[in-house]
DNA sequence: TGGATTACGAAAACTGTTTTCAATATCGGC
DNA sequence: GCCGATATTGAAAACAGTTTTCGTAATCCA
């Protein structure tokens, strides 16, 4: 199946991560913090992909102080470590997520449940590459997002009526 | 030549459009006025991805008392007439297009001179189609964007030193 | 454990965009 | 052409998401 909506949660990987992240920290001779290890933890076990307000909400859960501004801060470095990758599906907020087994994938949103799932195809990949190769570019990274309507729930591709979720993107 | 940087200017084409935008004006029973006529005429006469500010500068040559607030009505209006896509590329504004023989077609940014190269190619659309189908996904559109380095101009290639706009975009 | 250094959190600042509101322009009917 | 209901304008305020500031507090190495 080349679409699956969310990975499992590992324990292990979760930890493997968190130990990526202390060793991120000190290489670039910053300081651990309770702050911070609540929030890399509760963000690597978090599934989806989450805004930054989600994590904040989790996040108070287990130490009310923590601001946005730590969280900001925080997912920064997660992206800085390469752990984490930021998104934009169009919807005006930063989105995050932790890749765990597929390197790189790409996303269908679906407009109307607001669902997102991911692919990858390596065709779709070779065929960018050679693309750009013939005009002398040089992919660094590259996203594609396919937006429409998904086939599963209530029937998302019968109420193409411009409601719900494809409206509040606007 | 699958890339082309900019499409030509057609005056022709420019009146034509205008003429599609005054009719959508008059079919949505809006009112014709002297500001829409010059961020239109002004707009259409741009080359490239246009963001809010560029036009706006333009603008103000023709009308210094035509303010934010009007072209941002006038883009939206323009969008939803389908004369007009909005675009973003990361740098955080949105930037427009009028896209003129080329119904559809795909970007390659280059990150460190910021140059927008547009490509079309179909097998590359058929292969996402056929990909969603796979998944019952129905797509509305798409968006893929390829971020990298062209061989142009100064040697954008060598200078993978994060500097220039590529650090500028982060 | 002292103390230089880094991080925190609340609030202010920022950026791009949208909305408000009082003043002005448009346009169909007279 | 003029009226007047209705739409539009522009300056400024509001907004949303994110970043920065700054005084206080935590970290961690010598
Ligand atoms: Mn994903
Ligand atoms: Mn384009
Ligand atoms: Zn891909
Ligand atoms: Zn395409």
């Amino acid at each position: 199946m080349a679409v699956k909506k969310f990975r499992e949660l590992d324990e292990a990987l979760v930890r493997q991560k968190e130990a990526a992240f202390a060793d991120f920290i000190q290489k670039q001779g910053l300081k651990t913090t309770r702050q911070r290890n609540t929030i890399i933890s509760t963000f690597f076990r978090m599934r989806g992909h989450i805004s930054v307000e989600e994590l904040l909400n989790q996040v108070k859960q287990a130490n009310p102080r923590i601001g946005y501004a730590t969280v900001y801060r925080t997912l920064h470095l997660l992206v800085d470590s390469g752990l984490v990758e930021e998104r934009r599906f169009g919807d005006g907020l930063a989105r995050y997520e932790g890749h765990s087994d597929v390197e790189h994938h790409d996303h269908m949103i679906c407009l109307e449940c607001g669902e997102i799932f991911e692919f990858f195809n390596p065709r779709l990949e070779a065929l960018q590459e050679s693309l750009a190769e013939e005009n002398d570019f040089q992919i660094f990274r590259h996203r594609l997002e396919l937006y429409g309507a998904c086939k599963d729930k209530d029937a998302c591709q019968r109420r193409k009526s411009r409601t719900g979720a494809a409206a509040a993107e606007e």
